[in-house]
Order: C-alpha cells, then structure tokens, then sequence
DNA sequence: TTCTATGCAAATAGTTTGCACTAAA
DNA sequence: TTTAGTGCAAACTATTTGCATAGAA
C-alpha cells in the first residue's frame, strides 16, 4: 500500500493527511488483524507519541476508518474497518486470526423481540481455543 | 439467598467462608447482571477494600463461581456463573440484560475447520442496541 | 497565515502487590 | 494455634488531558 493511496483515503474521510496519520493507517492496513496501540508504535519504530497514537485512534474510529475489538483482558485493540467479521483467539499464545463464519442473518431479530430493546444494530463474536502451535 | 446458602456454596468449593466472601458472593446472586467492581462495591455500603474484592473475584473466578465479561471498554464486569448465556448492552444508558439466544451447536466446529485451530473451548457473544427508555 | 495536530509531561482510572494484622477453622 | 484472608498504602499499566509548538492546507 503506497503512500498516495492512503492520503487518499485520509481525504475521503476530510482528514489531513499528516505524516502521522498516514504511518498509522498504513501500519493498521498492512498489520491485517486486531493491534495493541503498543504494538502498533513498535511497528511504526516508536516514532509517534503514545497520545498521538491514542488520539488518531480515536479519530480514525469515529470517521469508519477502524474498528476497537474487546479482545485482550486490560488493553484496546484496533484494527482497520474492512468487512465486519469476527476473531479466534489463542488461550494459550495469544494469537488473534480472522474467521468467516457470521450469524445466521434472523438472530439479530429474533434478539431484538426477545429482549424488548427498540433495535439491535450489532454484535461482537469471539471464539477461543488453542491453535496448533500450542496444541 | 440467605447467608447459610451461601456459606454451603463456598463450602462446596473447598473456600473459607469469610464475612466478605458471603457478602460478595450474595451481591453477586442477587444483582443477576454482569457488574463492574465500583458497582459491586457500592452495593455492598462500601464495606469492603477494592484490593479484596478484586481478589476475591479472582478467586471465585478460578473456583468457577464467578464469570469475567468483556462488555465495557476498560473495566472488567463479573456475573455469578450460572448457564451459559449471552447479553445485549444499550449503547445509550449502558443498560445490560440477558438474552437466551446462542449459536448453533454447529458454529464451532465449523469454526474449528476453517480456523486450523486445534480446538475451540469457548465463545463470547454480545449484541449492542438501543433499549426501549433510551429510543 | 490560520487552525488543526503533535509531543511532552502530568494527571487519571482501573487494577495489582507488599506487608503487617485479623479472623476462620 | 495455625494459616489463609483482609485492609491499607504504594506501585503499576493503560489511557487521557493541558498546553505550547510544529506543520498541513
């Protein structure tokens, strides 16, 4: 992913285009899968503040460009918002993978008339086990 | 849920029935929602230090009395844990209730093919709307 | 040039830990 | 009486905020 295509999705968005915000999603795009914000200042050679990196998060978020998963015990994790799926996490190592499978498409009904809420917009899916290595 | 209850369920789970273990215990049964530690606290008149209640939540947790939920954004919720269930948390007020719905039985093995993992333990779902008060 | 974004440092929130004392068995 | 559990205070980790400066448009 090259430079011009990410400012360009920075200017989709109306943001502009800093050196930061753009190593950022570059790193969240190349990284295809749920990051700490540790790791992700690791992976950009520690060359953005830590705040910077929280505060670009948040933006990215609110504008669609990434999604917080609810994964780790005490720290967010981020990723970049492409399709909605879910994740398999390792109990053992912590390895995070994507899988395909969804819910059946009536579910998110039939919990709306179950539970009386007015709508249900979404959903978090999470599955654990122990991966091969571990195994 | 009356004190000698409690007790035998400590009991039953080789754990010395302190004064502080009945009272979270009995917080925890009757409050039947997941709770942050603030709110367990509270509940209890403030009678116990946070470091023992965190504490004595992990140790219920590893007897298997008590249930870790990731719903909130950095801060850990418990639940007595009963059957496995599900929730569905109002983006609004940050109200919580039960839902009986569950995945097909089917979904982890699937789920275990297609991931390559070695085996597949658990699940964490939640759905997220907007409840009746707050529409 | 203007105004937003960043870095730095300090503040905050949630959680954990060390240690002396209390209380359950 | 013995040993595990508790309270208090301090330590830690993740995250947020204030403010002066740097940089994108």
């Amino acid at each position: 992913m090259n430079s011009e295509k990410i400012r360009a999705l920075l200017a989709g968005v109306d943001l502009r285009a800093t050196t930061q915000r753009v190593a950022l999603l570059k790193e969240l795009l190349e990284q295809a899968h749920p990051l700490s914000v540790e790791k992700l200042t690791q992976g950009m050679g520690n060359a953005l503040d830590t705040a910077t990196v929280y505060r670009t998060l948040d933006t990215f978020e609110e504008k669609g460009l990434v999604r917080k998963v609810e994964l780790a015990q005490g720290r967010a994790l981020y990723e970049h918002a492409g399709e909605h799926h879910h994740h398999i996490v390792c109990t053992e190592c912590g390895v995070i993978q994507d899988v395909d499978v969804c819910l059946p498409k009536s579910v998110q009904g039939t919990v709306q008339r179950a539970s009386g809420f007015a709508n249900v917009n979404e959903h978090a899916l999470e599955f654990f086990g122990v991966c091969k290595k571990c195994a």
